[in-house]
DNA sequence: TTCATTTTTTTCATTATTGGATAGTGCCAC
DNA sequence: GTGGCACTATCCAATAATGAAAAAAATGAA
């Protein structure tokens, strides 16, 4: 003798465990099951075990307190009910297609890029190629975010960014793409007038042109207080492109990326001071999927690729 | 040093074992990710854990191929992709809302029920009691199915049935409500002349009103056959409706119910021939729980009660 | 009737999911 | 920079869901 259940049917499988609520992925077995007629075929619809639909279907009808179809040896038949939940379940099924489509849609190549990046570089190296850029992607609208001081990529203040800075911590990916060259660079008249007077690798007499106190952390502020060796700047400024016109209106020496400086027609002091700097591409971690990401990504990347030369010196 | 993969990220919980596509529910849980910002309150909403909520979005990625949040110490925060869905997921949400109202209203009182009965109870029982079940349950449409013979409660012809034979087989839950007591009638003329010639126990000369062919297992048509021994009957008919006016119109002796004969004005001829017949309520069994089914049950089943003396005889 | 067919239901071994504890991480205030 | 704090990620034992196969049930036909 089974054991029966209040109704005289016998206790199955679900009231065994007593199941959880409904989820509302049992209303696309029921949707599948109602339009089949039969487990059998509903499941090789959902490519799932005809057990299987049989347990959700009563999870579902237990769950809603509701006899949803008449089982019969000729399949499952909806009920009264059942029939009248039919309409509200496709309404169901149709938002759940709107929802993938709505994936492909987001999956574009388009919608809104963040970069964050030094001011020199967003004029000098990327601003030209933009036009290029937007050509092959008009989807993308790319917000440049040049106030690097407080960009923050963990805030999401940007998507990406090219730094000169190796960050430590952050749940970022690191991509290294080039090198960034600097030199001592001054106008030809100051030089012209320095070299009447001393050797090229002493400083003890030069003005110099630095970063303000909030970036005295730079590698290139660093190595100017080091020359100095506490004598009083020529002049501090927190932007290069002050420190770019500084040098040119003759005012002294300055720390000067290469090409910036020779595109400028500011003339070399030494060779070589070993300050060149790596350039990152760093990616919040969980963007490197996004499609318009990888899109920015890879034009930084080819970018600075060809700009190679130009760029480390 | 922890395994990578392809974008430096490590190899995660869901990596491991190739998860499933898609599941709708997945959509529920990007949504309260997505409004409480946190894992550990949407968890809480959700009576979830958090490793799970951690694990369905990330598989909720990798089905969609799409980076739905970053992740930082302050939570997980929505992707421009991310945001683009959330209104498509909403709607799945209002959906799935719609559908749990729609269970509600399903399961009101309405709806059309079908009854398949004998010709006889149905007009005779049933019909006048009606208006007090109306009146009672105004959104229940009521569908009477005499045509017996065809009635399958399994091809479901009908949702419940009042019969006098208790089914075999079938997901049936059946239900005994009463007695219908049978005896044998004729018209008082035929019975006036009758008691001048034999005793009340013997049949030998008497004529006989029985059911035809087809309804030849009927407890009623087998008793009389067995009476007649070989003799042929006065009439043979398909309809109890029938029998009753040949047996008024003093053609000979039919077994009726009781109560039907008597209010139609016939004599009993022999106190009790053993035929009286239970009367079931037949219900499919996977609509016990419906809440029309089981009104309309009831009412049958008080019905049934109320007229006890009335149908036993 | 009995048989063959189809379909559901049950059983059971396997697989996937879950949640609590633990470990790891970054942010913020001091 | 250092510790507190809040959060996420991982691990593993317990739980739940799954599918294949066997059993049961009912229909339709011989």
């Amino acid at each position: 003798m089974k054991k029966m259940n209040e109704f005289g049917k016998p206790i199955s499988d679900y009231e065994k465990h007593m199941p959880r609520g409904w989820v509302w992925d049992d209303t696309r077995t029921f949707l599948a099951v109602a339009r089949h007629g039969t487990l059998s075929s509903a499941a090789a619809e959902l490519n799932l075990g005809i057990a299987t639909l049989s347990r959700r279907i009563e999870r579902l009808e237990n769950a809603l307190k509701l006899p949803l179809f008449v089982r019969q040896q000729s399949g499952y038949q909806l009920t009264e009910e059942g029939a009248g939940l039919i309409e509200k379940a496709e309404a169901l099924e149709a938002a759940a297609a709107a929802f993938t489509r709505g994936v492909s849609s987001a999956a574009q190549l388009s919608g809104r890029v963040r970069l964050a990046t030094a001011e020199n570089l967003a004029t000098a190296l990327i601003l030209p190629a933009l036009p290029q850029f937007y050509a092959q992607y008009p989807g993308i609208t790319l917000e440049l975010v040049t106030d690097i001081t407080t960009v923050n990529l963990h805030r999401r203040d940007a998507d990406l960014a090219l730094r000169m800075v190796k960050p430590e911590r952050g749940n970022v990916t690191l991509r290294r793409l080039g090198t960034l060259g600097f030199g001592l660079y001054a106008s030809p008249g100051y030089v012209a007038q320095r070299e009447s007077l001393h050797d090229a690798g002493d400083f003890d007499t030069d003005a110099f042109i630095t970063w303000g106190e909030t970036q005295a952390h730079l590698p290139a502020a660093q190595w100017v207080e080091r020359v100095l060796r506490g004598r009083a700047p020529a002049l501090t400024t927190t932007s290069m492109a002050t420190q770019l016109a500084a040098a040119k209106a003759g005012l002294g020496i300055a720390v000067l990326p290469h090409f910036l400086a020779r595109e400028a027609g500011l003339v070399g002091v030494v060779a070589d001071i070993g300050l060149d700097q790596p350039i990152y591409l760093v990616i919040q971690t969980d963007l490197t999927q996004s499609a318009r990401i990888r899109a920015v990504a890879d034009f930084l990347a080819a970018l600075v690729a060809s700009n190679r030369e130009r760029l480390s010196g």
